[in-house]
DNA sequence: CGGTATCCTAGGAGATACTG
DNA sequence: CAGTATCTCCTAGGATACCG
């Protein structure tokens, strides 16, 4: 591994884009576009539990970060598309098997929780 | 894609492992632990900048979930090694490449941030 | 060395209300 | 529809001190 999977200073920029896209909504919000374009109010539902709040937070972070965009249409009623840079189209390709086996092993893991007896 | 990348609703167990796996101190725990075997101290070392108790309940957290194993043994001065369980590495190998694309595109991402002018 | 226990606070995150 | 503003609550997380 070219990096060395060990330290990596602790105010480091690979620090930051981690936090960015580990963060509990990030992954979510990254993993719905994956599928393609899509509507704030469709991005809602995707991302069951959401509040306005977090989801106008989480998209400008990942704005500025160059993973999503933006394109709005100055229509009646309001209309603003979001989807995938190719940068964010890279990471989702990265992030698709990371929850594909959460997804698999979630029940596992919950279920075996064995309490020390 | 067999789970549908959308909606996976608010409380369901999927949604639990991730946060532990994407836990601003998961992440970095699973990669150290990706190397081998590890001290407690080591590990502190290598997650840089952890406190005490965020490391004690991170590596609680995993070992619960099936991820990591602790392995103690009883000498003066004590000496306690974690390592990964098999789970724990399959998860690891997916890691992996998400941290090294985000080491590699870290300054770009952060460098670019363009002020909307 | 490898932890717990305790205290404390910054900000993550939800609810509600309002606007172009 | 697609947000912003505000208020509030809560807990993730750090600092410090102590223990087996």
């Amino acid at each position: 591994m070219s990096f060395s999977t060990g330290v990596f200073p602790a105010g480091c920029p690979s620090r930051t884009v981690l936090d960015h896209i580990s963060s509990k909504w990030g992954v979510l919000i990254l993993l719905a576009l994956s599928e393609g374009e899509q509507r704030w109010s469709e991005l809602r539902r995707r991302a069951d539990g959401i509040s306005e709040k977090m989801l106008a937070q989480t998209l400008k972070t990942l704005e500025r970060d160059g993973l999503v965009s933006r394109r709005a249409q100055t229509v009646i009623p309001p209309r603003v598309d979001y989807s995938l840079t190719s940068r964010g189209y890279e990471l989702s390709a990265l992030l698709v098997p990371l929850v594909t086996w959460a997804f698999q092993n979630a029940d596992d893991i919950i279920n075996g929780q064995r309490d020390p007896a």
